[in-house]
DNA sequence: CTCACAGATTGATAAATGTCAATTGACCAG
DNA sequence: CTGGTCAATTGACATTTATCAATCTGTGAG
């Protein structure tokens, strides 16, 4: 492991109130992994054996069923991730696999459930965490199920926007079949429906999005604070 | 409280493990009411006061948007719900309603996170049952996003008819309307994707539904552990 | 017992979304 | 450079799902 990866992991909310001695102790018997891009980390039904600590990279988490495939999610770095199969030590609901070249931590499961019954700051760490992930997934299953496709990515954009501090120009963070997976369409419906927002000052180009007209955008989009955030 | 009431909230995953006397103070706080149908009980973005436990009744979830109302899921006695919520001391993002002349138990939020920083048994129930929520909203956004209303349809009968013990006739527990808007249609859609699923030997009178032919119905579904159950 | 009402169903039609095929465009290996 | 590969886009069309309007039906109040 690196000198900084350490530090990076230690910031996470899930970690940084953890005693210096229990923390060394999970961390201890971790261990780092490099993947190139495209490499199936974890198969959905597996049994459960490490938390994943993403530190550099990125890592999409998506699901399979009669054949079909569907992103539910795409994880950034720092982030923990499949926290609540260790948890539960149930099997994987759904499978990973890397975007890009990605630095992995992996923390034995059978720890991470030692340090929960061990260290009541740890416990309440988890708990939270779970929350927070919980709560998301609602968020997300909100947008799906109320908001039409174009909505989707308008809110989508958005939430991007704010992300990126409220800069006009900023990058889709992933390939646009991704995205369109994300949000629940088809590459061909994702093409079109940037088409259906430059009438409200969306422009697209390559990865680039360009924001000329946000009054507009966000009369248009709705955004609410109960599905886009932030979780207050 | 009633003298039945006791026991069967103790029996539930969340408390069946406590020590008595933190059961005890948990519970002292607690108060039950009696609502009747059609009332609600939580206000999506109103701050936490309270986990709910479900004694006898029935409860919906649901979440607005732009005008729009969706059905998240259906609570049965008994249980709690909006845990989440509680734990993070966050707002509700769902909003609940009674669909039922229904008994609920308001146990105090503070209440309960007093409980779960002393009682490290509780701690871990606490995880175990945020981790079991977390995945069926996993499940569920499988099961809308990898799947057509039909096949949502389909799928669903089947769970029932499990949760029935297999047997071939069993009733819909909720209006047919409730059920498109879970299943995330339109109740018109509904009818005909009931209409669908005769050739496989589904009949729908009233709530009552008989399965005339399992297995051409199963090999139509194709149920999946990952998204349908149980969680292993 | 009967009427009124809300939920359920049905048919016709519209809108949203997906599929297929062809083309364009970006990027990387050689 | 340049050819090959894969993602992205576009157009035509199919399918799914929603909407609207018109019954039908079961249930509970009076």
């Amino acid at each position: 492991m690196r000198a900084t990866d350490v530090p990076a992991i230690r910031a996470l909310q899930l970690f940084c109130d953890m005693s210096e001695h229990r923390f060394d102790a999970l961390i201890r018997g971790a261990y780092v992994q490099v993947f190139p891009p495209g490499v199936e980390l974890i198969r959905e039904g597996d049994a459960t054996d490490f938390l994943h600590i993403l530190i550099d990279g990125s890592v999409e988490l998506f699901a399979e069923w009669n054949g079909r495939e569907t992103v539910m999610s795409t994880v950034r770095p720092v982030s923990t991730f499949i926290l609540a199969a260790t948890m539960r030590d149930a099997r994987y609901l759904m499978s990973a696999r890397t975007l890009a070249k990605s630095r992995i931590v992996l923390v034995p499961s059978t720890d991470v459930r030692h340090a929960f019954d061990a260290d009541s700051v740890f416990a309440r760490a988890v708990v939270a965490e779970l929350a927070t992930c919980y709560r998301s997934v609602i968020r997300y299953t909100k947008d799906l199920k109320l908001r039409s496709s174009v909505e989707r990515l308008a809110n989508y954009i958005l939430r991007l926007h704010s992300r990126s501090d409220g800069a006009s120009v900023f990058e889709l963070p992933m390939e646009k079949r991704k995205l369109a997976s994300l949000l629940g369409m088809t590459p061909e419906n994702l093409s079109r429906a940037i088409k259906t927002l430059q009438p409200y000052g969306v422009e697209i180009d390559g990865a680039q999005v360009t924001l000329v007209n946000l009054p507009d955008l966000v009369k248009f989009s709705k955004p609410n604070t109960l599905i886009d955030g932030p979780d207050t």
